[in-house]
Parts: structure tokens; sequence; C-alpha cells
DNA sequence: CTATTACCCTACTAATCCGATAGGAATTAA
DNA sequence: TTAATTCCTATCGGATTAGTAGGGTAATAG
């Protein structure tokens, strides 16, 4: 499961997207629009600006919106940002890659390539959609 | 990301599918080998025996032993029982379903096919591995 | 019969994460 | 100046995770 985080995120993003100009949008809309709570949005938004996915207006009439076009963010980007790894375990992450305890080599564990074939199989999906397709 | 306890799980019930003959196996003896906590994995064998993954025979000479042949016993089914839900939401859950909160319909969510997708792709890697493939 | 082995079960805990909420500072448009 | 808006830090209750502790209970070897 993920998070509301990640998926509130992904809801905002959107909405970005479907915006025709490519003005600032303030975040009450966005949360008013889609149901999240305003705070925790804002919170959200903030990471996603600091990772470079969003810019920000302060001020009246400010607001938030997408820095690249919406066909050039990856899904995949966004969860890395707001979830952290995709891999459903550290051993077999492309990003965030850490040793087991228990294993003493990867080729011998029993279930290492099979978490990897879920991970090829996630990433098939989140790699190839992008904000525009949502 | 899985928790360790499913991941546990599924290494001591693949070190069962290894056995020659179907006889029990102590915990300890699969602790030891797969390098988990004894008491740790005795409550996660406990869960897979509520749910009939397993058996247990008490005494000398006792341990736990798959009840089914191992080709019969898919990933998926360990995976639910041990971490619950294997989609990324509760709206594309297949068994555990719960409605959004913040959605007023799942086809106007921009996110539910994509998060569809993904359940699908996970689900053809689990589904069709059993713990003899492990 | 008795000692030993091994599973069975409940309760507890430290640490971390989740989903917010609160309050104010800084900035900008009008 | 005032109203709107983002920026930032801090806090919080509840849930979950990954165990640990300690004993209870059944089966078996000898």
């Amino acid at each position: 499961m993920i998070s509301k985080k990640t998926k509130y995120g992904l809801k905002a993003l959107s909405y970005l997207a479907k915006q025709e100009e490519r003005k600032p949008i303030s975040i009450s809309e966005i949360g008013r629009e889609e149901n999240i709570s305003i705070k925790f949005l804002e919170a959200i938004l903030l990471e996603l600006r600091k990772q470079g996915i969003i810019g920000s207006k302060k001020g009246k009439g400010g607001g938030v919106y997408l820095i690249k076009p919406s066909n050039q963010v990856s899904i995949a980007t966004v969860i890395r940002i707001l979830e952290g790894p995709i891999a459903w375990l550290p051993c077999v992450s492309l990003n965030y890659y850490e040793k087991c305890d228990d294993c003493e080599s990867e080729e011998a564990c029993s279930v290492h390539l099979m978490f990897e074939k879920v991970r090829d199989n996630i990433l098939q999906v989140v790699e190839n959609q992008t904000l525009a397709d949502l």
C-alpha cells in the first residue's frame, strides 16, 4: 500500500497538469477541488517544490505550477520523492539499495529473484506513464 | 515496501518446500538456517498455520510442514495472509476493497486507472509463482 | 513415569511512521 | 495598508513494526 501523501501528491499534480494556462493555482483551490486537507497538502507540495517538480509564487494571486511539461514527469519520479523506494525490498531497489542482514548472498536468497520481477513489473507501469497520462 | 514478517514467512516456507521428505522441521532449525529471530518466526508460522498453509507437530521430533504440495501455494496467498492487500490503494484492491473518502467517483479519479494497472502487473508475478518456484 | 523437546499463546515495548493540525513569518498584488 | 498566499517549524495521537519475555501445553523418548 502507498501512503495518502503520495496519492494526494499525484492527484494534485494531475490537477495542475489539466490546467490550460500555465499560471499559478492556489493550494487551497487544489485542496478544495480534490478533497484534501489544505495544511497537509501544503506540506506535500512543499516537498515537491524542493525536489524541483513544481515552482511556486508567493503572495496574492500566487500558487503552484508545474515546471516541466506534464508529459516529461514520470509517475515513478513522483513516487520516489513522496514514498521512497518502489521496490518491495531494499535489496532489489535500484535507487535505494541496501543489503539484507539475513542473507549471505543475493544469488542464494530464495525470494530475491521473485522480488526483482515484481519490481520490474511495477516499473513498467510507473516509469512509462507521466502526469499527462493521468 | 513489504514487511520483514512477510519476507521471513516466504523464506521459511521456501525452506520447507525445499525439503525432500515431508517430515516436520523445527522452527529453530529454520530460524538458524535463514537467520531469523526464532521467537519472531514462531509468531509468523503460527499465523500461517491458522490460515491452513502449514501444519505442525508438537513434542520431540516435532516441527512444521507444508500441508499442500509446494506448487499449489501461490506467493499471492502468502502475501495476503502476512501483509494484507497487494494493491497500492484500497479502492483498487480485489480482496480488501474500500471506497476512498476523497473521491466522488472512481471513473473520475485521476489515479484510479493507473493504480489498477500497477495492481495487475504485480498480480501477474505473485499469482503465477508458487513456493516451488522460489 | 519423567524429563525433555518443541510448539502455543499472551502481553509488552521501543522506535518509527502516518495523517494530520497549529501558528506564525515572509511575500506579493491591489 | 490590507488581504491573500506560500513557507516553515513544531507538535500530536494513533497505528504499525520488529521484535522480546515468559510461561503454558502437548507429545515423545527412554
